[in-house]
DNA sequence: ACAAAAGTGTTCCATTTACACCCATGA
DNA sequence: TCATGGGTGTAAATGGAACACTTTTGT
């Protein structure tokens, strides 16, 4: 405290992204499998260190999320989960992880074309249930980024992160289900999120079939905070 | 990227606390005057660096919480609001600060004894107003974290962390009315708490005293989450 | 015509709100 | 006994869950 000649210890600051997305109405994240020690072969979240000391932390994730995962981070939803700190949390020495939480939207391309070796979609469930070995502290970092999002879906307009630019109803609601794990009525989620000003605008009379009546197609609307909100069953 | 050489900059690593109380009914935060350059002499928020590269960030947080304010940190709560990176905060250079929300109890005591210069109580509705002036990017993390305790209050029992180890319903309440900044009818709110398993517990018999009818003692229960939530009006 | 999904109306029930009222104590 | 805050009862308003029912399309 007193030393005169006492300086600060600089530390290694990396950066993790919990990347959520649908596939076939379940939630899945984004792993890649480590190709160097430690944890060589395991799969861990995309991530990196930062680039210089000059960039900016959520730079750094936005570049991240463009070089492993091939998404223009420009249009999907980030934000910023915590930093991960521990001092044993990886065998390197002391690295400091800021995770983020990205939402990509579900594309019709099959995959994510990525220069990580080995990244894959997988599903959540098999992450939370501890069924996927994950490197470092990694579980407990998507753990945290599901647990965020599905809080974030009742107040805020987050579900239309995982939506392309033009939505229906029942799309939204697959959202919310396979987010949050459990079944909603269609008829009351219906007016429930109608009943959101702002949360949702109609797009054009434009529809869209697969079978039965064409649903009619939304966008996001200008709102961001849910007033009410959509609540957990 | 494929540099052989290359390898990540290392960063320094502050801890900021923001840390909130109760007096005279009004939301407070804990602010030092800054006694060295850059921002000489300006309001901040308590904190510094870790203190060596095996200090924990939480641990880190702690041993502030105890020498600038001079508080037990084992006793109060405690939890991170998220890494601050930019890379232009501080003009000393590239520091990265880890920001913690800390709740201390509504002590007798007059003012928190500490070793930083000037630290005092400051209500947060002068400093979220910009009345008064806060150092670096302070003000954007004291607004955070009131923010935070605010959604808090809602799902969880942080509202008991305000008070001390026993305290009346009504007391409760003035903590919700104070982060909220908003009127709540005391006849129902004294229901609503009560409809909260393991919120609150009854302490005793106990039961003290100023005007009016003496109010029955509670402590903090077993619960952590609230079902059903206090909500927001 | 039928299946399937979209969208509407309505009933029932739990929760919230507003406020009248009673209780226990100090001065 | 009066003022003051603690605590209870209750009726009206609100909002959500459940579900019957109508609409619009493809085959």
């Amino acid at each position: 405290m007193s030393d005169e000649s006492w300086s600060p210890p600089a530390v290694l600051v990396a950066v993790d992204l919990v990347i959520l997305t649908l596939r076939s109405s379940k939630l899945h994240v984004l792993l890649v499998e480590r190709g160097i020690e430690p944890y060589r072969g395991i799969q861990a979240l995309p991530g990196g260190f930062l680039n210089n000391d000059q960039e900016d932390i959520i730079a750094a994730a936005h570049r991240e999320l463009d070089e492993e995962a091939n998404l223009d981070g420009s249009k999907l939803h980030l934000e910023q989960l915590g930093a991960y700190g521990q001092p044993d949390r990886d065998p390197r020495g002391r690295i400091i992880s800021v995770a983020y939480l990205a939402i990509a939207p579900h594309l019709p391309e099959p995959v994510a074309g990525t220069d990580a070796a080995g990244a894959a979609w997988r599903p959540v469930a098999g992450v939370l249930s501890g069924r996927v070995k994950l490197a470092f502290d990694h579980r407990k970092i998507v753990t945290d980024g599901v647990e965020r999002a599905r809080s974030k879906l009742e107040h805020s307009a987050l579900a239309a992160a995982f939506c392309a630019e033009t939505f229906t109803i029942s799309e939204l609601q697959q959202v919310y289900e396979a987010v949050w794990g459990v079944r909603l009525d269609p008829r009351n989620f219906y007016r429930k999120v109608q009943g959101v000003p702002g949360f949702i605008v109609p797009a054009d009379v434009t529809r869209r079939t697969t079978k039965g009546r064409p649903a009619r197609l939304f966008r996001s609307g200008p709102q961001t905070v849910l007033h009410p909100p959509i609540v957990r069953p």
